[in-house]
DNA sequence: GTCTATAGACTGATAGAC
DNA sequence: GTCTATCAGTCTATAGAC
């Protein structure tokens, strides 16, 4: 229990250092960033990095670490609320994450191919074993919803992928799309808005399909 | 015109060199391969490399349009085809990709990830100006289709977003995908062929949405 | 705490023997 | 064509001055 200026905390020299580092490391990949970029984009020289942070690699795992937290943040009010539908819940998390995306649009391409690299990461570094969705109110719910409807029951993992590849998956190609279009940004984000009424409307045509 | 012995091509030790470098930029990226990394894989020496391809550089980026040629192949003759309907050639597309998507699962992760660290490559080390769709079939039946419909009509740019977000998202997703749920690969495959019949009913139930 | 200078290891590329 | 040996440059990390 140390006494801690909680108050200039943003402006000191190791919060810069770290902020620089998500920009880089999140922008270009672990392999492809050189500590001098950080040094660089943080102001400060490249020694400083490991006066702070020892080395590379452990700075890298705490703005992994702070990253998959960003994701799986408030998720768990939201899944496991008994007091909202089932549709209720994934136009909230829709809208959720489409939200946190287009502040962070190059999340996604990060963490997903750092994980690829190295998936024993999601238990070695960080602690993702919580997530384990044995009981929450969101699966009772779906199993309520399929055991209403007539239709032979898919594989809920492919619902799982729908909603989740139909909101962050524009994110991901978002670089080829926009090249492709010549969309700017900023008419990026204006489709990435509609998506957030449109997703819930066309998740619920998907349950209702033939 | 050389006289090439094109029998004992795929034996050769330039294109042993180039399959090495293959899997190994696939899989790693362009920043985490060394060029060592690739003559072990080849079963040459390093010096081979250059020998063969001058530079890391240049042997990448003949990996590269490789890639986004098995990535576009033959898709214009699908997407121009007037005998064909709307309905069908989304079913032919997607059987199509998730063909190719179960055989090279890495791609569109590699893909979407070198582009977006340089989306100049489009132009400068392939020549995909030709793909401005401006008068293929697919989008006159497109275009008549909306027309048929009451419903305001939503973004093409959404359509395209959909389909190809059901198709290739999951093989993006694939290393977390099958942390959190334990698949094997074998069981992840089935439920991608499941979706090759999956997903056009799903479009078709996003186009017929309220 | 912050800097310069540099050590020590690694990388892409090449020279030269065979 | 294929190899070993090595160069020149760059990288991460640290020593040491201030």
């Amino acid at each position: 229990m140390k006494e801690i200026t909680q108050i200039e905390k943003n402006d000191s020299t190791e919060e810069k250092i770290k902020q620089a580092a998500r920009e880089v490391f999140t922008q270009k990949g672990y392999a492809a960033t050189r500590t001098r970029d950080i040094a660089e984009a943080s102001g400060y020289n490249l020694a400083l990095i490991n006066y702070y942070f020892r080395s590379k690699e452990k700075l890298f795992d705490i703005v992994m670490l702070e990253h998959l937290q960003t994701f799986v943040h408030s998720i768990l009010g939201i899944v496991d609320d008994p007091a909202t539908t089932l549709q209720t819940k994934i136009k909230i998390l829709v809208t959720h994450y489409i939200d946190m995306l287009i502040k962070n649009p190059d999340l996604p391409l990060f963490i997903l191919s750092e994980i690829k690299q190295d998936p024993s990461m999601l238990i070695s570094k960080v602690g993702v074993g919580k997530m384990q969705h044995k009981e929450l109110y969101i699966v009772k719910q779906w199993n309520e919803m399929v055991a209403i409807t007539k239709k032979p029951s898919i594989n809920p993992a492919h619902m799982i992928m729908n909603v989740v590849g139909l909101t962050i998956f524009p994110f991901i190609g978002s670089p080829l799309i926009r090249n492709r279009t010549g969309m700017s940004v900023a008419q990026f984000n204006v489709l990435m808005e509609e998506r957030k009424t449109l997703i819930p409307i066309w998740i619920n045509a998907i349950i209702n399909a033939e």
